[in-house]
DNA sequence: GCGACAG
DNA sequence: ATCTTGTCGC
């Protein structure tokens, strides 16, 4: 059960990137980004160049905003990032540079990025949306606890539809290598759950359909971490969300138990759920093997006075519990 | 200032 | 996701 992807070294492409950027020149980190592939990995760009030892080894004092103000500098002082540029002739004035002087953006990249989203909507074609032959009588829930930004726990809990019980459950620990960017979760998070659902295969503990933490088809390319994993283990998934990734939805006066569709143009990529009096939404999408319709049933049968259905719930329990554990063992 | 993005 | 004090509400 190996998902047939080469996942890549985004830390490494991003200090290659990085390393291009010639003295006296500066690029930016929507830029940087754009040349990974996606600008929506920006953000993580800007935390990725904060990291000193990231910044020890690389010119990353040549990257600054897109309207060519400074921007953050690992020494917590923008005033260093200033000089180290002066020193290379760069021209600073009131914190800002003259970006159409200085700008530099011809990176040799393969765009790694823009290879997995196409990925990803190749994957699409895959997708199977019809109502299961039988309804489930048994839900695994699947969620990640983080014990460092490279480390994570994965937790799975097998529960009874009919009584909503925990039937059974089970933790993995292991490194995550890539970093969490919008819309391309799924690389980050897919290997250990293939790991975890693994394990759980040989334990003979299968569910008829797992609930993750995540988006199925509500996604950006109708291709969230719900459905990804639905295809690449074979499995009946339906995904669950506490925010809105894309989509619109009318929220107003919602009544307990009520859910609306989230829409995007004429398209219906997921409902969103008032699963709890005074509690914020959630958001429900099928992933694979399931249609909107019993993706949504199931979801309102298994909640429990939590905000989460019980098996969101109870995975993100025993995963939050195990990194607690670990993180009081080492200290 | 607005828009702004799962975990 | 995680970092974190006090605070508000059932």
């Amino acid at each position: 059960m190996e998902i047939d992807v080469e996942i890549p070294d985004l830390p490494a492409a991003l200090r290659a990137l990085i390393a291009q950027i010639p003295p006296g020149r500066v690029t930016t980190y929507g830029a940087l980004a754009a040349a990974l592939g996606s600008d929506s990995a920006t953000r993580w760009v800007g935390s990725f160049v904060l990291d000193p030892l990231v910044a020890a080894a690389l010119p990353v004092h040549r990257i600054v905003r897109a309207a060519g103000e400074l921007g953050l500098y690992y020494t917590g002082d923008a005033a260093d990032k200033c000089l180290q540029l002066q020193s290379e002739g760069i021209e600073v004035e009131k914190d800002r540079i003259e970006l159409s002087r200085w700008f530099f953006d011809d990176f040799q990249s393969s765009q790694p990025l823009r290879t997995l989203s196409a990925l990803q909507e190749e994957y699409t074609k895959r997708l199977q949306l019809t109502r299961p032959a039988a309804r489930p009588q048994t839900v695994g829930g699947v969620d990640l606890s983080y014990i460092t930004d490279e480390k994570a726990v994965a937790g799975y809990a097998l529960i009874d539809v009919a009584t909503r019980k925990l039937l059974w459950s089970t933790t993995l620990t292991a490194a995550v290598a890539f970093p969490y960017i919008p819309t391309f979760l799924s690389f980050r998070e897919l290997p250990l759950l293939l790991q975890l659902l693994d394990q759980v295969r040989r334990e003979d503990r299968m569910p008829d359909l797992v609930f993750v933490d995540g988006n199925g088809v509500m996604h950006n390319r109708r291709m969230g971490i719900a459905s990804m994993l639905g295809i690449a283990a074979d499995v009946a998934t339906v995904g669950i969300s506490k925010k809105l990734l894309c989509g619109h939805v009318e929220t107003d006066d919602m009544a307990h138990r009520e859910a609306r569709p989230v829409v995007d143009g004429e398209e219906v990529l997921g409902m969103a759920l008032k699963s709890r009096n005074s509690s914020k939404l959630i958001y429900v999408s099928p992933g694979h093997r399931i249609d909107f319709a019993t993706a949504l049933e199931v979801t309102q049968s298994l909640l429990a006075g939590h905000r989460l259905p019980e098996p969101t719930h109870w995975a993100d329990k025993l995963s939050r519990d195990e990194v607690r554990r670990i993180s009081a063992a080492q200290s």
